[in-house]
DNA sequence: GCCAACGTTGGC
DNA sequence: GCCAACGTTGGC
């Protein structure tokens, strides 16, 4: 079992609207970065770990758990015209982009913001991809170690 | 709103 | 294949 952060903006997307659908499952459609789409594709497996994180807004940080919920599939978004995500290029015989679905599993009692984060990019957290520089990745791996210790930041 | 970082596009 | 222009992300 693997383990992941995966950054959403609340104002689109939130842990709450997670936790609001219906099975409390969300497909992730929209994911439009080849290096998102490699790892997703290849490595993602049903039971893997999240960290469900809010990106661009007041305190963006870490936010609640989730998991992954379905093996990888072609994005349906990627071949709807009507769709924000339409990949005109995306080959339904050869599909361009994946997708998984997302279930809730709970609200962490605090967040855990990425100031927090940050003040052990030189100790624990050093490697943390999400504390790299420039990073814009939308799904970034996290390993056994980094999970358990901001686990225990809890 | 600003801007750094970085991915993508397209002319050549 | 190079690289400038442009678009997006996302912290601040």
């Amino acid at each position: 079992m693997r383990h992941w952060l995966m950054k959403s903006e609340p104002e689109i997307f939130s842990l709450d609207d997670l936790a609001a659908r219906p099975g409390q499952i969300e497909p992730w459609d929209g994911v439009r970065n080849y290096q998102a789409r490699n790892m997703l594709r290849d490595e993602m497996r049903p039971g893997d770990q999240v960290f469900f994180y809010h990106s661009n807004c007041t305190v963006p940080g870490i936010v609640g758990i989730a998991e992954i919920a379905s093996e990888p599939r072609p994005d349906p978004t990627a071949f709807d015209p009507e769709s924000r995500y339409y990949d005109p290029k995306s080959d339904p015989a050869s599909p361009r982009w994946y997708l998984v679905d997302v279930r809730y599993i709970r609200h962490l009692r605090r967040v855990i913001s990425l100031a927090e984060l940050k003040t052990y990019a030189t100790g624990a957290l050093e490697g943390l991809p999400l504390l790299r520089r420039g990073n814009r990745l939308s799904i970034l791996p996290v390993t056994p170690e980094q999970w358990a210790f901001i686990g225990a930041l809890e």
